[in-house]
Formats: structure tokens, C-alpha cells, sequence
DNA sequence: CTGTTTTACTAAACACTGTTCAGTAAAATT
DNA sequence: AATTTTACTGAACAGTGTTTAGTAAAACAG
């Protein structure tokens, strides 16, 4: 046959290209720019087209979800290479506000925005990138207790507490809420270093739980 | 005159009306399912109406912004009487956990909606309310040194992380990632107690930084 | 009381959005 | 050569925020 494969082929091409139009507009324009007309043009399409390989918006933006959940796993993954696990979670924090600063689009879509999440709930699939990002929280805060560090503390409550801690730096951050409180206080300092500054405080108050 | 003086009330009981209609829809259907249209109808008026009171979305938005931070420090105003700083920064993250979860929507309002800021930064306003209450946190943390708590900690940095703290929580549980996560390891309890225990967590790490 | 101006309001339109569906031209199959 | 399948689209639906031209009624002036 081969020409049904080449179709197949040519298929599977117009679905990543789809999503690649998507991840860049995404990032460019930012969410509010992404519609899927918007996607149709820039492909060189009819909007219709775009239902014919994805059942619906939501769909689109839970595939870019689990791209972008591979991409701040990957940074993670980089850091196995530090072998003291106290070390490990500080560069982890680090990384997580850097993956967050640099791509603000596509970490509001994974932590942020409820349709990808609605799009998971309604397919009865599970959160698996999801799921794997805080396993290596958790079990890098398993490692840090084994060394003295958050003793009598819940390894799963301190690990939630620690990436809300995160999460609500970033989100703050992106929102420009942090901006608004900030001005009028830090005005000296730009945004960027006064988040690196919070971080190194609440890095400084993990540092005092060793026993 | 008398005539224009009625007219004047009439024309300022119209422009709450519409905030009321507003902020119902926002609680009770949600943002998505409050739109010019629907709060148009609510107060029986066409919505051409509703831009003769205000100039955009961005504006009603914003006045109920200013409701809600009055509601918000109102929850830590009651805090006053706890004379034990310490004890009142406990009692003003649980507050602030409270009111997130009582009024998600009016949360996310607050704190995680760009546009009611975008309004503040078009009109050279300043963000007055938003700034009373990290005043107040920032009050209390200082008290919290004098009595030996968080030593050698910048007080504006402890307190930009904490309240990063309190607002990763909230915003993970209201947006549902909480869930998503916790689902996996901990359904044998309910996203409220989870985040209760989580921030009980917290507490204790903080307890830990007293000299 | 009449004529004019101001006020308060709205119907209709504009330019968008996500989404659906009937219809079509080309390719593949019989 | 005739038929079926495939891949795609134009046009529409129902919704969004917002603007504008136009209209009754009220207020004012002579």
C-alpha cells in the first residue's frame, strides 16, 4: 500500500504542526491572542479543520499542558547530578522559579488554568506529569529528613507546603501582584531579584530545621 | 432645586445596583457566567446602560475588587485582639485560608485576575487596599521579632514569602491542582482538611524559628 | 403653554470568540 | 467509468465586550 501510510504520515504531521502553531502563539501572543481561528491562520487552514484532529480548545491546550510538563521535569531531571539532597531542593526551587519566570505562558497553563485540568477529568485519564514533578519533590524531602533535616514533620504536608511556598511566588510574580505590593516598598530592586531575595529568605528558614 | 439632587442619588443607587447584580452573579454563577449582557438583564436595563455608569468590564471588576479587600481586612482587623503576635500571624493565615475558601471567587479576584490591576496601572491609581493588608502582615511579623522570632531574616522578605505560602495554597486548592495531586496520596481526606494540615505544617516550621 | 435643549436610555451593529454541520472537490476503490 | 471514501471548508449559531446613532421623556427658557 504505502500511500495510506504516507497519509497517515501526513496526518499525524498536521496534528504537531497544529500544536506547534498553538505553543507559539501561546507564547508569543500570549493565552488571550490564542484562539483557534488564530491557529487556523496560522497554519493556512479553515478553523473547521482543526476539530477534524482535536475534539475542542481544551484539548489543544492539555496537549501543550503535558509538553510543558516534560520540559520542567527535564530541568529537574538535571539536577540528580547534585548528591546532597538539602543542596538538591534548594537548586530545585531555583530551577522551578527560573522554569516559571522564562516561560510565565506555559507555567500558568500547567499550574494555573482550569481547562487543561477539566479536559484530564472529563477523559477519566490521570495527571501523570503532574503526579511525577511532586514524587520528586517528595522523594527529594524524604532524603532531606534522612539527613536530620524537618524532623517530626510530614513528609507529604512539608512537600505541599514547600511547593505552595513555590507556586505562590511564581504566581504572584506573573500575575503582577507581587509588582503592585512591591513598588511602593522595594522599589529599588527589580522584580526578578526581589523574588531571587524572598527565595533565599525562605530558603534560610529550611536551613534552620536541622536538627 | 431639589429635582437634580434626586436624580443625582437615583443615578448613584443605579451605579451599586449594577455592582450588586454583579457581585451576585460573580459569587453565585462564577466569573465566566457574568457577563455585561447577564448583569444587564439582572437589573433589567440593556447593556448599552451598564457603559453610561462605567467605562468597561475592567472597571466593575474593580470596584469589586476594592468590596473584597475591604471584606478581606475586615477578617484581620477582628485579629486585633489577640495580643500575642505570634499567636495573631497564626490566627491571620488561617483567616486568610478561611476567606479564600468561603469566597474562591472573590479570591481569584484579588489575587490571581489580572485585569482589576491592568484598570489600577490605566488610571494611575494605586493599589491602596491590596497594600493595607501586607501592611498589616508586615506589622505583624516585625512584632513577631522583637520577640525573638525570625532572626537575622529581612522582615519585607519573610513576609513577601509567607504570604507567598498562604497564596500558593489557596490558589492550588481553588484552582484544583490540589486535588489532582493529593488524589493520589491522601484521599483518605478531604482537600480542606489536607490544606489545613498543610498549613499546620507550615505553623510548625515557622514555630521552629524563634531564638 | 410652546419651543428648545438636555438627560437617560436603548436597538442594532461591529468585531470577536468556540463550535457545528451541510456541502464539495479530489482521491481511492470497485 | 461509477461509486465510495477522505479531507477539507463556508457559513452559520450562540455567545462575548463595546460603540454609535437614534429616541422618548423630562427639564428648562421664553
Amino acid at each position: 500500500m504505502g500511500v495510506t501510510e504516507r497519509k497517515e504520515r501526513h496526518k499525524e504531521d498536521l496534528k504537531k504542526d497544529i500544536l506547534t502553531a498553538a505553543k507559539e502563539l501561546f507564547t508569543t501572543k500570549g493565552f488571550e491572542a490564542t484562539s483557534i481561528r488564530a491557529i487556523a491562520e496560522k497554519i493556512e487552514y479553515s478553523p473547521a479543520t482543526i476539530y477534524l484532529y482535536y475534539k475542542d480548545k481544551n484539548e489543544i491546550v492539555h496537549a501543550l499542558h503535558q509538553d510543558g510538563f516534560r520540559l520542567l521535569v527535564s530541568h529537574f531531571e538535571v539536577l540528580n547530578t547534585v548528591t546532597n539532597p538539602f543542596e538538591r531542593l534548594k537548586a530545585m526551587g531555583r530551577s522551578y522559579i527560573q522554569f516559571a519566570m522564562q516561560n510565565p505562558d506555559i507555567y500558568q497553563l500547567l499550574f494555573v488554568m482550569k481547562e487543561p485540568l477539566e479536559h484530564v477529568a472529563n477523559c477519566f485519564e490521570d495527571w501523570h506529569e503532574g503526579d511525577r514533578a511532586f514524587d520528586i519533590l517528595l522523594k527529594t524531602v524524604g532524603e532531606c529528613q534522612a539527613l536530620g533535616y524537618f524532623k517530626d514533620l510530614d513528609k507529604t504536608m512539608l512537600s505541599f507546603s514547600i511547593w505552595s511556598t513555590m507556586h505562590g511566588m511564581c504566581t504572584l510574580r506573573i500575575s503582577g501582584h507581587l509588582g503592585h505590593v512591591a513598588i511602593a516598598r522595594a522599589n529599588q530592586m527589580d522584580l526578578d531579584h526581589l523574588i531571587g531575595a524572598a527565595y533565599e529568605t525562605y530558603v534560610a528558614t529550611l536551613e534552620k530545621l536541622k536538627s
